[in-house]
DNA sequence: CTGATGAAAGTTGCATGCCAAAACAATCAA
DNA sequence: TTGATTGTTTTGGCATGCAACTTTCATCAG
Protein backbone atom coordinates (compact mmCIF):
# COMPACT_ATOMS: atom_id res chain seq x y z
CA UNK A 1 0.00 0.00 0.00
CA UNK A 2 2.78 2.50 -0.69
CA UNK A 3 0.85 5.36 -2.18
CA UNK A 4 3.75 7.65 -2.38
CA UNK A 5 3.04 10.84 -4.35
CA UNK A 6 6.53 12.78 -5.43
CA UNK A 7 4.39 15.38 -6.69
CA UNK A 8 0.74 15.81 -6.02
CA UNK A 9 -0.64 18.54 -8.36
CA UNK A 10 -1.61 21.69 -6.24
CA UNK A 11 0.22 20.27 -3.02
CA UNK A 12 1.85 22.97 -0.84
CA UNK A 13 2.99 21.80 2.94
CA UNK A 14 3.03 18.31 3.97
CA UNK A 15 1.17 15.21 4.51
CA UNK A 16 0.90 16.46 8.31
CA UNK A 17 -1.02 19.80 6.22
CA UNK A 18 -2.86 17.41 4.24
CA UNK A 19 -4.20 15.65 6.72
CA UNK A 20 -4.73 18.42 9.00
CA UNK A 21 -6.63 20.70 6.38
CA UNK A 22 -8.69 17.07 5.46
CA UNK A 23 -10.42 16.59 9.42
CA UNK A 24 -10.73 20.02 9.90
CA UNK A 25 -12.51 21.01 6.91
CA UNK A 26 -14.26 17.70 7.50
CA UNK A 27 -15.51 18.66 11.21
CA UNK A 28 -15.88 22.65 9.99
CA UNK A 29 -18.42 21.67 7.35
CA UNK A 30 -19.85 18.86 9.77
CA UNK A 31 -19.33 16.03 7.81
CA UNK A 32 -17.77 14.87 11.00
CA UNK A 33 -20.32 15.34 13.93
CA UNK A 34 -19.42 16.50 17.63
CA UNK A 35 -18.70 13.30 19.90
CA UNK A 36 -17.84 11.58 16.75
CA UNK A 37 -15.08 8.88 17.38
CA UNK A 38 -12.11 9.66 15.55
CA UNK A 39 -9.52 6.42 13.90
CA UNK A 40 -6.09 7.02 13.19
CA UNK A 41 -5.64 4.44 11.15
CA UNK A 42 -9.27 4.80 9.14
CA UNK A 43 -8.54 8.21 8.49
CA UNK A 44 -5.63 7.81 6.93
CA UNK A 45 -6.82 5.02 4.99
CA UNK A 46 -9.18 7.67 3.84
CA UNK A 47 -7.06 10.86 3.46
CA UNK A 48 -4.14 8.43 2.01
CA UNK A 49 -1.14 8.69 4.39
CA UNK A 50 -0.04 7.10 7.15
CA UNK A 51 -0.95 7.21 10.67
CA UNK A 52 2.32 9.25 11.77
CA UNK A 53 1.04 12.47 10.25
CA UNK A 54 -2.96 12.06 11.16
CA UNK A 55 -1.41 11.62 14.88
CA UNK A 56 0.17 15.03 14.25
CA UNK A 57 -2.94 16.45 12.68
CA UNK A 58 -5.08 15.35 15.68
CA UNK A 59 -2.62 16.31 18.02
CA UNK A 60 -2.94 20.24 16.25
CA UNK A 61 -6.28 20.13 16.42
CA UNK A 62 -6.28 19.12 19.68
CA UNK A 63 -4.64 21.84 20.88
CA UNK A 64 -7.33 23.69 19.00
CA UNK A 65 -10.05 22.69 20.63
CA UNK A 66 -11.98 20.77 17.78
CA UNK A 67 -10.45 17.26 19.26
CA UNK A 68 -10.49 15.74 22.00
CA UNK A 69 -7.61 13.38 22.37
CA UNK A 70 -6.62 10.89 25.81
CA UNK A 71 -4.26 8.32 26.17
CA UNK A 72 -5.10 5.32 24.61
CA UNK A 73 -8.50 6.21 23.79
CA UNK A 74 -10.21 7.09 20.23
CA UNK A 75 -9.99 10.57 19.36
CA UNK A 76 -13.47 12.52 19.55
CA UNK A 77 -14.93 15.31 17.40
CA UNK A 78 -15.13 18.32 20.60
CA UNK A 79 -18.62 19.23 21.23
CA UNK A 80 -19.55 22.79 22.45
CA UNK A 81 -22.41 23.87 24.17
CA UNK A 82 -23.34 27.56 23.90
CA UNK A 83 -22.00 28.45 26.83
CA UNK A 84 -18.30 27.53 25.89
CA UNK A 85 -19.34 29.22 22.27
CA UNK A 86 -20.20 32.65 24.40
CA UNK A 87 -17.02 32.09 26.66
CA UNK A 88 -14.94 31.69 23.36
CA UNK A 89 -16.60 35.21 22.06
CA UNK A 90 -15.76 36.53 25.29
CA UNK A 91 -12.24 36.26 25.45
CA UNK A 92 -12.15 36.80 21.54
CA UNK A 93 -13.33 40.12 22.26
CA UNK A 94 -11.03 40.74 24.61
CA UNK A 95 -8.05 39.42 22.70
CA UNK A 96 -9.04 40.92 19.47
CA UNK A 97 -10.32 43.85 20.81
CA UNK A 98 -6.86 44.87 21.79
CA UNK A 99 -5.60 43.49 18.82
CA UNK A 100 -8.05 46.12 16.72
CA UNK A 101 -6.59 48.95 19.51
CA UNK A 102 -2.57 48.01 18.78
CA UNK A 103 -3.45 47.24 14.97
CA UNK A 104 -5.36 50.91 14.65
CA UNK A 105 -1.99 52.64 15.10
CA UNK A 106 0.07 50.58 12.75
CA UNK A 107 -1.73 48.94 10.10
CA UNK A 108 -0.28 49.52 6.36
CA UNK A 109 -2.58 51.06 3.65
CA UNK A 110 -1.84 47.88 1.93
CA UNK A 111 -3.49 45.58 4.98
CA UNK A 112 -6.32 47.85 4.75
CA UNK A 113 -7.05 47.31 1.17
CA UNK A 114 -6.12 44.02 1.68
CA UNK A 115 -9.15 43.93 4.50
CA UNK A 116 -11.82 45.75 2.09
CA UNK A 117 -10.99 43.54 -0.36
CA UNK A 118 -11.83 40.29 1.75
CA UNK A 119 -14.94 42.20 2.91
CA UNK A 120 -16.07 43.18 -0.92
CA UNK A 121 -15.34 39.39 -1.62
CA UNK A 122 -17.50 37.56 1.59
CA UNK A 123 -20.47 40.43 0.61
CA UNK A 124 -20.15 38.97 -3.30
CA UNK A 125 -20.51 35.54 -2.62
CA UNK A 126 -22.85 35.82 0.02
CA UNK A 127 -25.11 38.00 -2.54
CA UNK A 128 -24.61 35.05 -5.22
CA UNK A 129 -24.92 31.95 -2.77
CA UNK A 130 -27.04 32.95 0.18
CA UNK A 131 -25.63 31.72 3.69
CA UNK A 132 -25.99 27.63 3.01
CA UNK A 133 -24.01 27.97 0.07
CA UNK A 134 -21.08 29.86 1.63
CA UNK A 135 -20.35 28.92 4.63
CA UNK A 136 -17.43 26.73 4.57
CA UNK A 137 -16.17 30.34 1.79
CA UNK A 138 -17.35 32.33 4.37
CA UNK A 139 -15.55 31.32 7.23
CA UNK A 140 -12.37 30.83 5.19
CA UNK A 141 -12.28 34.80 4.11
CA UNK A 142 -13.30 35.65 7.63
CA UNK A 143 -10.92 34.29 9.29
CA UNK A 144 -8.47 35.92 7.30
CA UNK A 145 -10.14 39.49 8.07
CA UNK A 146 -9.55 38.77 11.43
CA UNK A 147 -6.45 37.50 10.92
CA UNK A 148 -5.25 40.67 9.03
CA UNK A 149 -6.20 42.83 11.73
CA UNK A 150 -4.75 40.55 14.39
CA UNK A 151 -1.00 40.67 12.28
CA UNK A 152 -1.70 44.34 12.23
CA UNK A 153 -1.60 44.47 15.80
CA UNK A 154 2.19 43.12 15.48
CA UNK A 155 1.73 40.23 18.34
CA UNK A 156 2.89 37.17 16.75
CA UNK A 157 1.35 35.36 20.35
CA UNK A 158 -1.99 36.85 19.68
CA UNK A 159 -1.66 35.41 16.42
CA UNK A 160 -0.68 31.93 17.60
CA UNK A 161 -3.43 32.36 20.38
CA UNK A 162 -6.33 33.55 17.60
CA UNK A 163 -5.17 30.91 15.30
CA UNK A 164 -5.15 28.17 17.48
CA UNK A 165 -7.10 28.05 20.42
CA UNK A 166 -9.76 30.72 19.64
CA UNK A 167 -11.58 28.51 16.62
CA UNK A 168 -15.28 27.29 16.56
CA UNK A 169 -17.06 25.27 13.42
CA UNK A 170 -18.83 27.78 11.68
CA UNK A 171 -21.77 24.91 11.93
CA UNK A 172 -22.30 26.02 15.09
CA UNK A 173 -23.83 29.54 13.67
CA UNK A 174 -26.50 26.98 12.79
CA UNK A 175 -28.15 26.06 16.47
CA UNK A 176 -28.80 29.85 16.60
CA UNK A 177 -32.39 31.44 16.43
CA UNK A 178 -31.65 34.59 14.55
CA UNK A 179 -32.18 34.47 10.90
CA UNK A 180 -28.70 33.76 9.70
CA UNK A 181 -29.05 36.29 6.52
CA UNK A 182 -30.09 39.06 9.53
CA UNK A 183 -26.76 38.24 11.39
CA UNK A 184 -24.85 38.19 8.18
CA UNK A 185 -25.94 41.39 7.34
CA UNK A 186 -25.15 42.77 10.61
CA UNK A 187 -21.42 41.25 10.18
CA UNK A 188 -20.69 43.08 7.14
CA UNK A 189 -21.93 46.26 8.73
CA UNK A 190 -19.63 45.73 11.36
CA UNK A 191 -16.73 44.68 9.42
CA UNK A 192 -17.44 48.09 7.35
CA UNK A 193 -17.52 50.13 10.78
CA UNK A 194 -13.91 48.22 12.05
CA UNK A 195 -12.38 49.09 8.85
CA UNK A 196 -13.62 52.68 9.14
CA UNK A 197 -12.06 53.00 12.88
CA UNK A 198 -8.83 51.39 11.45
CA UNK A 199 -8.63 53.54 8.46
CA UNK A 200 -9.11 56.63 10.76
CA UNK A 201 -6.79 55.26 13.09
CA UNK A 202 -8.91 55.67 16.21
CA UNK A 203 -7.79 53.06 18.73
CA UNK A 204 -10.46 53.14 21.63
CA UNK A 205 -13.42 53.53 18.11
CA UNK A 206 -11.74 50.46 16.68
CA UNK A 207 -11.37 47.99 20.20
CA UNK A 208 -14.92 49.33 20.53
CA UNK A 209 -16.42 48.11 17.50
CA UNK A 210 -14.22 44.94 17.28
CA UNK A 211 -15.79 44.04 20.56
CA UNK A 212 -19.36 45.08 18.94
CA UNK A 213 -18.75 42.89 16.63
CA UNK A 214 -17.62 39.61 18.85
CA UNK A 215 -20.24 40.71 21.50
CA UNK A 216 -23.05 40.58 19.21
CA UNK A 217 -22.84 37.00 18.48
CA UNK A 218 -24.38 36.27 21.59
CA UNK A 219 -27.52 37.19 21.20
CA UNK A 220 -29.19 35.32 23.40
CA UNK A 221 -29.30 36.84 26.89
CA UNK A 222 -27.06 34.54 29.22
CA UNK A 223 -28.15 34.58 33.10
CA UNK A 224 -24.79 33.61 34.79
CA UNK A 225 -22.70 36.36 36.33
CA UNK A 226 -20.30 38.13 34.56
CA UNK B 1 19.57 0.07 21.22
CA UNK B 2 16.59 -1.60 22.85
CA UNK B 3 15.92 0.63 26.10
CA UNK B 4 11.93 -0.59 26.33
CA UNK B 5 11.28 0.02 30.14
CA UNK B 6 8.47 -2.01 31.06
CA UNK B 7 7.44 0.18 34.16
CA UNK B 8 9.83 2.86 35.16
CA UNK B 9 9.26 3.85 38.54
CA UNK B 10 7.39 6.74 38.98
CA UNK B 11 6.85 7.26 35.81
CA UNK B 12 3.31 9.34 35.09
CA UNK B 13 2.38 9.57 31.39
CA UNK B 14 4.19 8.04 28.29
CA UNK B 15 7.16 8.60 26.96
CA UNK B 16 5.87 11.76 25.09
CA UNK B 17 5.61 13.47 28.54
CA UNK B 18 8.67 12.30 29.69
CA UNK B 19 10.45 13.72 26.51
CA UNK B 20 8.24 17.27 26.84
CA UNK B 21 9.17 17.68 30.40
CA UNK B 22 13.19 16.99 29.87
CA UNK B 23 13.20 19.75 27.38
CA UNK B 24 10.84 21.98 28.63
CA UNK B 25 12.86 22.21 31.63
CA UNK B 26 15.74 22.25 29.83
CA UNK B 27 14.55 25.47 28.25
CA UNK B 28 12.99 26.52 31.40
CA UNK B 29 16.57 25.81 33.31
CA UNK B 30 18.11 27.79 30.76
CA UNK B 31 20.59 24.31 30.37
CA UNK B 32 19.29 24.89 26.49
CA UNK B 33 19.73 28.60 25.49
CA UNK B 34 17.79 30.78 23.28
CA UNK B 35 18.30 30.04 19.67
CA UNK B 36 19.98 26.83 20.15
CA UNK B 37 19.65 24.26 18.09
CA UNK B 38 17.66 20.88 18.84
CA UNK B 39 17.97 17.69 17.36
CA UNK B 40 15.20 15.11 17.32
CA UNK B 41 17.98 12.41 17.34
CA UNK B 42 20.35 13.98 19.40
CA UNK B 43 17.43 14.37 22.47
CA UNK B 44 15.76 11.12 22.00
CA UNK B 45 18.90 9.27 22.61
CA UNK B 46 19.62 11.84 25.37
CA UNK B 47 16.52 11.49 26.93
CA UNK B 48 16.03 7.23 25.92
CA UNK B 49 13.35 7.32 23.94
CA UNK B 50 12.91 7.27 20.01
CA UNK B 51 12.14 10.51 17.63
CA UNK B 52 8.60 10.03 17.66
CA UNK B 53 7.86 11.39 20.83
CA UNK B 54 10.82 13.69 20.91
CA UNK B 55 8.47 14.99 17.63
CA UNK B 56 5.25 15.11 19.28
CA UNK B 57 6.75 16.90 22.06
CA UNK B 58 8.25 19.77 19.68
CA UNK B 59 5.06 19.97 18.52
CA UNK B 60 3.74 20.82 22.05
CA UNK B 61 6.60 23.01 22.77
CA UNK B 62 6.43 24.74 19.15
CA UNK B 63 2.50 25.43 20.20
CA UNK B 64 3.27 26.96 23.09
CA UNK B 65 6.03 29.39 21.68
CA UNK B 66 9.30 28.19 23.74
CA UNK B 67 10.37 26.40 20.53
CA UNK B 68 10.41 27.28 17.12
CA UNK B 69 9.66 24.73 14.34
CA UNK B 70 9.67 25.10 10.38
CA UNK B 71 9.41 22.44 8.16
CA UNK B 72 12.55 20.45 7.33
CA UNK B 73 14.34 22.68 9.45
CA UNK B 74 16.30 22.09 12.84
CA UNK B 75 13.62 23.14 15.55
CA UNK B 76 15.55 25.95 18.05
CA UNK B 77 14.78 26.85 21.38
CA UNK B 78 12.53 30.82 20.60
CA UNK B 79 14.22 33.86 22.13
CA UNK B 80 12.42 36.35 23.85
CA UNK B 81 12.92 39.87 23.33
CA UNK B 82 11.64 42.06 25.83
CA UNK B 83 9.02 43.55 23.45
CA UNK B 84 7.48 39.92 23.76
CA UNK B 85 7.61 39.79 26.95
CA UNK B 86 6.08 42.63 27.20
CA UNK B 87 3.25 41.52 24.94
CA UNK B 88 2.86 38.16 26.89
CA UNK B 89 2.05 40.07 30.12
CA UNK B 90 -0.12 42.79 28.76
CA UNK B 91 -2.05 39.18 26.96
CA UNK B 92 -2.02 37.76 30.08
CA UNK B 93 -3.00 40.59 32.01
CA UNK B 94 -6.46 40.65 29.96
CA UNK B 95 -6.96 37.50 30.17
CA UNK B 96 -6.00 36.16 33.76
CA UNK B 97 -8.02 39.78 34.50
CA UNK B 98 -11.08 37.92 32.95
CA UNK B 99 -10.20 35.28 34.41
CA UNK B 100 -10.08 36.50 37.82
CA UNK B 101 -12.95 38.77 37.43
CA UNK B 102 -14.80 35.51 36.85
CA UNK B 103 -13.28 34.05 39.29
CA UNK B 104 -14.46 36.02 42.36
CA UNK B 105 -18.05 34.89 41.81
CA UNK B 106 -17.21 31.04 41.87
CA UNK B 107 -14.46 30.64 43.88
CA UNK B 108 -14.68 27.79 46.52
CA UNK B 109 -13.31 28.37 50.30
CA UNK B 110 -11.49 25.17 49.48
CA UNK B 111 -9.57 27.03 46.73
CA UNK B 112 -8.84 30.23 48.62
CA UNK B 113 -7.29 27.72 51.12
CA UNK B 114 -5.33 26.42 48.20
CA UNK B 115 -4.28 29.49 47.34
CA UNK B 116 -2.99 30.70 50.71
CA UNK B 117 -1.35 27.64 50.91
CA UNK B 118 0.60 27.99 48.08
CA UNK B 119 1.26 31.54 48.90
CA UNK B 120 2.29 30.94 51.91
CA UNK B 121 5.04 27.95 50.41
CA UNK B 122 6.08 30.56 48.15
CA UNK B 123 7.23 32.98 50.53
CA UNK B 124 8.73 30.31 53.20
CA UNK B 125 11.06 29.20 49.83
CA UNK B 126 12.28 32.39 49.47
CA UNK B 127 12.61 33.06 52.78
CA UNK B 128 14.85 29.71 53.03
CA UNK B 129 16.42 29.74 49.58
CA UNK B 130 16.80 33.52 48.38
CA UNK B 131 15.64 34.05 44.49
CA UNK B 132 18.37 32.21 43.00
CA UNK B 133 17.60 29.06 44.64
CA UNK B 134 14.21 28.95 44.54
CA UNK B 135 13.63 29.89 40.85
CA UNK B 136 12.20 26.57 39.80
CA UNK B 137 9.87 25.67 42.37
CA UNK B 138 8.98 29.23 42.66
CA UNK B 139 8.12 28.99 38.71
CA UNK B 140 5.77 26.11 39.51
CA UNK B 141 4.22 27.16 42.57
CA UNK B 142 3.57 30.47 40.99
CA UNK B 143 1.97 28.66 37.68
CA UNK B 144 0.02 26.40 40.35
CA UNK B 145 -1.48 29.92 41.59
CA UNK B 146 -2.52 31.33 38.65
CA UNK B 147 -4.00 28.18 37.21
CA UNK B 148 -6.03 28.07 40.32
CA UNK B 149 -7.39 31.18 39.84
CA UNK B 150 -8.31 30.22 36.33
CA UNK B 151 -9.75 27.41 36.90
CA UNK B 152 -11.98 29.30 39.52
CA UNK B 153 -13.42 31.15 36.30
CA UNK B 154 -14.43 28.04 34.62
CA UNK B 155 -13.34 28.95 31.17
CA UNK B 156 -11.67 25.54 29.99
CA UNK B 157 -10.48 27.49 27.05
CA UNK B 158 -8.80 30.44 29.14
CA UNK B 159 -6.98 27.69 31.13
CA UNK B 160 -5.54 26.05 28.04
CA UNK B 161 -4.68 29.37 26.51
CA UNK B 162 -2.82 31.02 29.17
CA UNK B 163 -1.19 27.05 30.26
CA UNK B 164 -0.12 26.85 26.34
CA UNK B 165 0.20 30.05 24.63
CA UNK B 166 1.53 32.49 27.65
CA UNK B 167 4.28 30.55 29.45
CA UNK B 168 7.61 31.73 29.61
CA UNK B 169 10.77 30.59 30.78
CA UNK B 170 11.43 32.06 34.03
CA UNK B 171 14.78 32.68 33.28
CA UNK B 172 13.48 35.86 31.53
CA UNK B 173 13.30 37.68 35.36
CA UNK B 174 17.27 37.34 35.27
CA UNK B 175 17.11 39.83 32.49
CA UNK B 176 15.31 43.00 34.67
CA UNK B 177 17.78 45.28 36.49
CA UNK B 178 14.99 45.85 39.32
CA UNK B 179 16.50 43.81 42.15
CA UNK B 180 15.33 40.45 42.57
CA UNK B 181 14.35 40.09 45.57
CA UNK B 182 12.78 43.48 45.71
CA UNK B 183 10.13 42.18 42.84
CA UNK B 184 9.68 39.05 44.76
CA UNK B 185 8.80 41.11 47.93
CA UNK B 186 6.05 42.69 45.61
CA UNK B 187 4.98 39.46 44.33
CA UNK B 188 4.20 38.52 47.41
CA UNK B 189 2.12 41.31 48.16
CA UNK B 190 0.09 41.68 45.15
CA UNK B 191 -0.48 37.95 45.23
CA UNK B 192 -1.94 38.56 48.89
CA UNK B 193 -4.32 41.19 47.55
CA UNK B 194 -5.69 39.18 45.12
CA UNK B 195 -6.45 37.03 47.13
CA UNK B 196 -8.34 39.61 49.26
CA UNK B 197 -10.03 40.23 46.66
CA UNK B 198 -11.17 36.90 45.64
CA UNK B 199 -12.16 36.40 49.13
CA UNK B 200 -13.95 39.31 48.93
CA UNK B 201 -15.99 38.07 46.13
CA UNK B 202 -15.19 41.70 44.67
CA UNK B 203 -14.76 41.21 40.78
CA UNK B 204 -13.95 44.61 39.72
CA UNK B 205 -11.51 44.65 42.52
CA UNK B 206 -10.05 40.91 41.86
CA UNK B 207 -9.42 41.76 37.89
CA UNK B 208 -7.83 44.89 38.89
CA UNK B 209 -5.48 43.45 41.37
CA UNK B 210 -4.56 41.04 38.89
CA UNK B 211 -3.81 43.65 35.95
CA UNK B 212 -1.71 45.45 38.46
CA UNK B 213 0.12 42.57 39.56
CA UNK B 214 1.00 41.77 35.37
CA UNK B 215 1.87 44.88 34.44
CA UNK B 216 3.70 45.54 37.06
CA UNK B 217 6.20 43.20 35.17
CA UNK B 218 6.80 46.37 33.11
CA UNK B 219 9.01 48.31 34.74
CA UNK B 220 11.19 49.32 32.16
CA UNK B 221 9.28 52.34 30.52
CA UNK B 222 7.73 51.09 26.92
CA UNK B 223 7.98 53.98 24.35
CA UNK B 224 5.74 52.02 21.74
CA UNK B 225 1.97 53.22 21.46
CA UNK B 226 -0.47 51.09 23.12
C1' DC C 1 -32.80 -11.18 32.36
C1' DT C 2 -28.78 -8.73 34.54
C1' DG C 3 -24.34 -7.95 35.84
C1' DA C 4 -19.64 -9.86 36.28
C1' DT C 5 -15.66 -11.96 33.95
C1' DG C 6 -12.37 -12.97 30.77
C1' DA C 7 -10.73 -13.81 26.22
C1' DA C 8 -10.53 -11.96 21.40
C1' DA C 9 -10.40 -8.07 18.48
C1' DG C 10 -9.34 -3.49 17.70
C1' DT C 11 -6.74 0.89 18.52
C1' DT C 12 -3.27 3.70 20.14
C1' DG C 13 1.87 4.42 21.64
C1' DC C 14 6.27 3.97 20.30
C1' DA C 15 10.57 2.25 17.76
C1' DT C 16 12.75 1.85 13.59
C1' DG C 17 13.96 2.20 8.62
C1' DC C 18 14.02 4.58 4.32
C1' DC C 19 13.85 8.60 1.50
C1' DA C 20 14.04 13.52 0.44
C1' DA C 21 15.49 18.02 1.77
C1' DA C 22 18.71 20.87 4.15
C1' DA C 23 23.30 21.70 6.01
C1' DC C 24 27.86 21.33 5.33
C1' DA C 25 32.36 20.80 3.02
C1' DA C 26 35.32 20.76 -0.78
C1' DT C 27 36.32 22.53 -5.14
C1' DC C 28 36.71 25.83 -8.60
C1' DA C 29 36.22 30.32 -11.12
C1' DA C 30 36.72 35.15 -10.80
C1' DT D 1 40.14 36.01 -0.93
C1' DT D 2 35.53 35.44 -2.15
C1' DG D 3 31.52 33.74 -4.03
C1' DA D 4 29.27 30.21 -6.62
C1' DT D 5 28.75 25.13 -7.44
C1' DT D 6 28.59 20.56 -6.62
C1' DG D 7 29.12 16.39 -3.94
C1' DT D 8 28.71 14.41 0.73
C1' DT D 9 26.79 14.13 5.23
C1' DT D 10 23.30 15.10 8.30
C1' DT D 11 18.59 15.52 9.69
C1' DG D 12 13.75 15.73 9.37
C1' DG D 13 9.25 13.53 7.22
C1' DC D 14 6.81 9.71 6.82
C1' DA D 15 5.50 4.56 6.61
C1' DT D 16 5.33 0.51 8.98
C1' DG D 17 5.67 -3.17 12.62
C1' DC D 18 5.12 -4.60 17.19
C1' DA D 19 3.75 -4.05 22.01
C1' DA D 20 0.58 -1.97 25.46
C1' DC D 21 -3.81 -0.92 26.38
C1' DT D 22 -8.85 -0.44 25.60
C1' DT D 23 -13.07 -2.05 23.83
C1' DT D 24 -16.11 -5.44 22.61
C1' DC D 25 -18.44 -9.52 23.02
C1' DA D 26 -19.33 -14.10 24.40
C1' DT D 27 -19.94 -16.72 28.50
C1' DC D 28 -21.57 -17.66 32.89
C1' DA D 29 -23.29 -17.07 37.79
C1' DG D 30 -26.95 -15.21 40.21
Amino acid sequence: MNNRTPKDGAESGGAVEIAYRHIRSAIVTGELKSGEALQEAKLADQIGVSRTPVREALQRLSNEGLVVLERYRRGQVANFSMSEVAEVFRLRAKLEGHGARRAARRITPSQIDHLEELEREMESIFAKLGWHGHLSQFDHLNNEFHATIASAADSPRLDRILASALELPPSIFNFYREPLEDRTRRTHRQHREIIDALKAGNPDWAEAAMNAHLLSILTDPNPEPE
